[in-house]
DNA sequence: TAGTCTAATTAGACGCGTCTAATTTTCGAG
DNA sequence: CTCGAAAATTAGACGCGTCTAATTAGACTA
């Protein structure tokens, strides 16, 4: 059984494409190969051999292009995966379909069957747990962009609305970035704001667990300059508000 | 601010390995990058001059190598990325360190920033939401192996131990894929097993939602012919005891 | 059946990212 | 200051995966 990544990413590809055409059309044309991976004809044939080469294809010079068996489960096994982190994207993180499908496409390569077996399984315990963590999981995302009245999870039903546990959880950690003076720093719990800032402070990597800390900080507050990852940033104070920080130990 | 992915994965993990030599030893030696990557020194040089042509890195011939500010900036977004999507394996999803680690240095340069905000997202929820699902998982996968006594979740502390809507749940998929009669077909919902069992099926391509025929079946049910995306498995009875399916509807 | 269009292939090129085998530069010990 | 070792660089090669342009084979049409 031929392990997934063993191949380039490119021929795993070349392979799910060949298997899908198969089941779809009967066949698969060199040109219908192409098109479907938007590569030119003459780049699908040295492919071929490649893949002929490790028994994966039957493919002779104006041959019909086959699967042979091993080329048949390495293919359906490919699928498999990428179908399944899709959905899990999907379903779990909530991440739109089209994006979804292009990561999947991407990590059926190269994540390792540990991690995989993992989100599998991970996957199950959600689905059976009973605790309905997709849905708390979507109040959670829906209500990220109203929030600042002190509810995390205010879906209706939820068994944690008064939860003492859970205020007590949040309560320890209400400082905010803009809180610390120059010199402190903090580790990042969470960013609690609108979609768009949120978007802009993840994407400059202010992640959870990260330490920060405050360089300067102009009279009002706003800009705040921070070092994150011996890096120097500025933040406005918009955004300095909306990090929550670890109480420092 | 360079995007994540612009460059190819090698290139990104020069930047990285370069940040953090400069960051532990104050210089980049060419040695100690071709050490780090595992690659020759003389593979070192052009990949240098890629990145100075970019302008990422400051290079010239016996020159001293540097990282310009836009360097900087996406070798710490890439580490930021590379350890947070470590961690997140870690300590949700239960992967071992050293999986993560080189899954994390995968998926740095191959997730797009939606998936991984949404990866944020849903760990933040996890640590805000009060429900413990890390120890709930846990618990679930250190039980998976002694499983098979009706049990799902034996966290003593679970607040769904006797929750009614759990039970219906389980038991609106007792069918094992042994109960089916050949041409009869169902929806996998899970894998109940030892993680050697669940392992192999896994690896084989049986996952959550996969539709899985039944083709023929010896005497006794052992072995079990299955059609699965297409592709003809034959099972042992005790792995076909542990597929749980979806009622078929 | 000859003509025409399209699919398939070949030829030749390119950039990336690596290698090995020289060669040159640098640097520190004596 | 000299010399030898280590580091850096160059030269030349290779495989992958792509491209464009040219050619060939096949299949349908009039
Ligand atoms: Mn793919
Ligand atoms: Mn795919
Ligand atoms: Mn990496
Ligand atoms: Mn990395």
């Amino acid at each position: 059984m031929m392990k997934i990544g063993a191949l380039s990413e490119s021929l795993e590809d070349y392979l799910e494409i060949i298997y899908q055409l198969i089941q779809e059309t009967k066949e698969a044309r060199i040109k219908d190969i192409a098109d479907r991976k938007n590569v030119s004809m003459s780049s699908v044939i040295p492919a071929l051999r490649r893949l002929s080469k490790e028994n994966l294809v039957n493919y002779k010079t104006r041959g019909i292009v086959t699967l042979t068996s091993q080329g048949q489960n390495l293919a359906a096994r490919l699928l498999g995966r990428h179908e399944f982190v899709k959905y899990f994207l999907m379903s779990l993180l909530d991440v739109p379909e089209e994006i979804a499908e292009r990561d999947a496409c991407l990590f059926e390569h190269y994540m390792s069957p540990e991690t995989f077996r993992k989100m599998v399984m991970f996957f199950e315990f959600v689905d059976t747990c009973g605790m309905n963590i997709r849905s708390h999981f979507e109040d959670y995302i829906a209500n990220l962009d109203k929030q600042g009245d002190g509810e995390i999870c205010p879906a209706p039903e939820c068994p944690f609305k008064n939860d003492s546990f859970r205020r007590r959880q949040r309560w320890g950690m209400v400082k905010t970035l803009s809180s610390l003076s120059p010199g402190e720093s903090g580790r990042v719990a969470r960013v609690q704001a609108d979609t768009a800032i949120r978007q802009r402070l993840i994407d400059m990597g202010v992640l959870p667990n990260v330490v920060i800390t405050v360089e300067r900080m102009a009279p009002l507050g706003d800009p705040i300059e921070i070092k994150l990852r011996g890096y120097h940033l500025s933040l406005r104070k918009e955004e300095a508000d909306a990090i929550i920080l670890y109480p420092s130990t």
